[in-house]
RNA sequence: GGCCCGGUGGUCAAGCGGUUAAGACACCGCCCUUUCACGGCGGUAACACGAGUUCGAUUCUCGUCCGGGUCACCA
């Protein structure tokens, strides 16, 4: 028995079985050439990030342009950082806007698929039964360093000027201890971590090609780095060969905060036997702060946060498209010319992505979102409106859900037209578009334009009022308004009126504008004859009466 | 500091040896118009800098500068 098949058995004699059992339980999944496996591997901080659903969309799209499979592993290694609750927060938001796992972790606590478990706290023994065969191998060794020795080692390094810090070769202590030392160690109870023996040397490189990246070149990993921490735990290095493994994952998707450590993970995968993943390294979204820019911060950037599109109630719709936008540059030629497709006709390519990292553009994003909204159907709007506002304004939902074909009515003004109206950006905004609509949350406010005397606006509506006509088409609505203007010192023709504004007091357009605050108390409204009729004549006399008893 | 990556209008970005250097958002003007929108038309605005290579560089090479990432028993 040699030393390295003692030592194994010292320091994993629980370990029953090997790495050929756990290909047999994890085979290779029956694939059709080309079909891709991705994941998404969030750790579970009770937060989901903008950054999080991005590359979380990129790899679900990227899985599903070959009808392939997308997966949650839940990165839970880290016994600091736990947070009940975080799971549900973190695939609420993704499902939320259609990230939709085939595997994995599909709800807190449940898991679907033969490659699991898919936390990784709860593949301990995998992890061991890796380990244990690499100290077979040789190719890693308990490390008995204390924090302080780390630490010294670290200002050592630090005084030397040394450019390759880190624990490594001369400067690895435990690397190279006996046997009989090591026994020792444990048996005194010592406590250690399983460091890799890396296998690399100072003077070699290595190529990788990204996928988004294109070629990159690197200096080899020489890092003994620890595999497995004192709790027996995996580091994010060692979790990750293993488990993209043994999951059978084929592209690794992940934040470009990763691309330097690729080099040992490619060392990783292969001391262990594994064929490497292909890679794609996401940029991270940006923010611009005083001219420069910097990642988005969960900390000073709300709409870092999947729960703001949310709480705003922008359609899942509209960011998706946004996303799209940013991630595949030829989206928006594409969106062009098929405007009625579904997303995910969209034929994505990793290959498209941006080399570096975009400014969020929250104008864009609105931009796209009241394009999405103006294309829908009322109801549709109508159904988002009130699911929203269910969740977050129960007040107007009381009010809002209260009659369904009125609120859809409101909503369908000037909509399915060739030139549908843009109001609308988010969910939030509908009660104050619609307040008018409804006494319950509308409070008038008959402020009339300068131009206007009060005198006037009260001649203009008691006309009006003797004048109107619930059952007026609208070129008859109008017209009426039109007929009562010269009677009232106004002229009909706006054009007449430019040409000789002191002959007037003001045009229809003025006319019009003392009526649509009488009806609403605005001076912008979409179409009043529309809204005039959803009003109905009862309400219509009376907002007349109450603005001219106002006035 | 070492090692990577990047730098085309305010923003997202096409182009990758010869282009009047696309398009989208934003901004400005005009038109349409009962308001506001929508829509249409037009406009302002960019290849970080310096050397090479070349008949010719935004495109290729090198250097400078600037920005970003990373150097944990965190992911």
């Amino acid at each position: 028995m040699t030393d390295n098949i003692k030592l194994a058995e010292l320091l994993f004699g629980d370990v029953t079985q090997t790495p050929e059992d756990l290909e047999e339980r994890f085979p290779q999944r029956n694939l059709k050439e080309g079909v891709r496996v991705t994941r998404l591997a969030p750790s579970p901080t009770g937060f989901l990030h903008f950054g999080n659903l991005f590359t979380g969309t990129i790899a679900y799209k990227t899985a599903k342009t070959t009808d392939g499979i997308f997966y949650v592993r839940v990165e839970d290694t880290d016994q600091k950082r736990k947070i009940e609750g975080a799971i549900e927060v973190m695939l609420g938001g993704l499902k939320a806007f259609d990230v939709i796992a085939d595997e994995g972790v599909v709800d807190e606590g449940v898991e679907k698929g033969a490659y699991g478990p898919y936390y990784q706290s709860h593949r301990k023994e995998i992890y061991h039964t890796v380990a244990k065969y690499l100290v077979e191998q040789g190719m890693a060794y308990p490390c008995f360093c204390t924090e302080d020795e780390l630490n010294d080692l670290r200002e050592k390094q630090e005084a030397e000027k040394c450019d390759n810090k880190g624990y490594y070769g001369k400067w690895a202590k435990c690397r190279d201890l006996t046997f009989e030392q090591q026994k020792a160690l444990i048996e005194e109870g010592r406590t250690y971590t399983l460091r890799l023996r890396s296998p690399g040397s100072e003077d070699k490189r290595i190529t990788f090609d990204d996928m988004i990246k294109g070629k990159i070149e690197m200096p080899e990993n020489i890092q003994d780095v620890v595999l497995l921490k004192t709790d027996g735990i995996p580091t994010y290095h060692f979790a990750h060969a293993v488990d993209d493994h043994f999951m059978r994952t084929t592209h690794v998707i992940r934040g470009d905060e990763w691309i330097s450590s690729v080099p040992l993970h490619i060392q990783l995968f292969k001391v262990c036997g594994y064929k490497v993943p292909k890679y794609a390294h996401v940029a991270p979204i940006m923010k611009e702060e005083n001219g420069g820019k910097r990642k988005l911060s969960k900390r000073k950037d709300p709409e870092a946060a999947v729960t703001f599109y949310q709480e705003k109630g922008y359609p899942k719709e509209s960011v998706n498209e946004y996303i799209m936008t940013l991630a595949n540059s030829n989206f928006e030629d594409w969106r062009k010319t098929n405007k009625d497709a579904d997303i995910s006709a969209f034929p994505f390519n990793l290959k498209k992505m941006s080399v570096s990292g975009a400014l969020f553009d929250m104008v864009k994003l609105n931009d796209v979102s009241k394009n999405i909204i103006s294309l829908m159907k009322a109801e549709q709007v109508y159904a988002y409106a009130a699911e929203w506002a269910e969740k977050y304004d129960k007040e107007f939902f009381e009010i809002f859900s209260k009659d369904a074909a009125y609120g859809t009515a409101i909503l369908n003004i000037d909509r399915e037209t060739p030139k549908p109206r843009k109001d609308i950006t988010c969910f939030d905004e509908v009660k104050d578009y619609v307040s008018y609509f409804y006494d319950e949350i509308y409070t008038p406010d008959y402020t009339m334009p300068e131009n206007i005397s009060k005198e006037d606006a009260k001649n203009i509506l008691e006309t009006y009022k003797n004048t109107y006509n619930q059952s007026d088409d609208k070129d008859m609505w109008f017209a009426r308004i039109k007929d009562m203007c010269e009677g009232l010192g106004f002229t009909p023709n706006v054009k007449e009126y430019k040409k000789n504004p002191d002959a007037y007091k003001g045009h229809v357009g003025d006319v019009s504008t003392v009526i649509r605050i009488a009806m609403t108390s605005r001076r912008n409204t979409p179409d009043l004859y529309s809204i005039m009729q959803l009003l109905g004549e009862e309400r219509v006399m009376k907002r007349i009466d109450n603005c001219i008893n106002s006035l």
